[in-house]
DNA sequence: AGGTTGCATCAACGAACGTCAATACAGGCC
DNA sequence: GGCCTGTATTGACGTTCGTTGATGCAACCT
């Protein structure tokens, strides 16, 4: 079910300096971009901020995310599966129910890429 | 020549609780998200990232940056333009060309609104 | 087995987006 | 004034996106 993900926020080696660091390359660019897309929706946003709001670790049952929204069920499924494959979120299936989570520490990095501080270290 | 932007990201009194705070409201979810899709461009992207690695206070004309791009002047022109209705950089002409430059705090206030560690002393 | 519920996928539609050539506007220079 | 350069705006085009109803698949329950 945890198939095609972008592998954008960089996991460990810490992705790219930072949006204000160093003009980004094309291919940098081309990849953030598609995680920032992902985030450019209310809907997605909503899901995002619904699930994340379970904190680290936590889940939350589509059953429960559905019917916030005046959409249809295919509709808020779709836009679960863009930010899955933005790598932001995966799923797991428990019986009769599917169970979405934030992957860990993709926000953090996000909000690191963002900041104009440097992370300090990183002075060379 | 800076007219309408959004004025989202809070300015001064956090906006909004962060994206894994608490779920979000549509009408805060509707605003943040023209935000991300302001950022969900690759050419919007490098855009910022040229003008923010001028630093706090930095500048760029549009002369360095068109040619940085394989896009007709109009299209550069036409996402400047989003990136500032976006509330994320405002520009100035003087003379016969134009300046750049990203509106400050802005960055760190998206920045702190994805990171999960909590801003301190909010805990009410 | 059949029926039911929860979620994903498919096919199709209109709306929004990214791009360009053509044009308009603003300022400097002669 | 007229010309040239730099930038913004307009109008049009093809592509992508958000949404839906219909359908498919997986798991539970008799």
């Amino acid at each position: 079910m945890s198939k095609q993900e972008l592998e954008v926020v960089g996991q460990d080696a810490g992705c790219c300096p930072g949006l204000s660091a160093a003009p980004l390359g094309e291919d940098q660019a081309a990849d953030l971009a598609k995680v920032f897309k992902a985030l450019g929706d209310p809907v997605r946003l909503r899901l995002m901020s619904m699930i994340a709001s379970r904190g680290q670790g936590g889940e939350v049952c589509v059953c429960e995310l559905t019917p916030a929204f005046d959409l249809s069920q295919p509709t808020i499924s779709h836009h679960l599966k863009l930010l899955r494959q933005a790598g932001l979120i995966d799923c797991e299936r428990r019986g009769t129910w599917v169970y979405y989570w934030v992957l860990p520490g993709v926000l953090d990095r996000l909000a690191a890429f963002l900041s104009t501080t440097q992370p300090a270290g990183v002075t060379a």
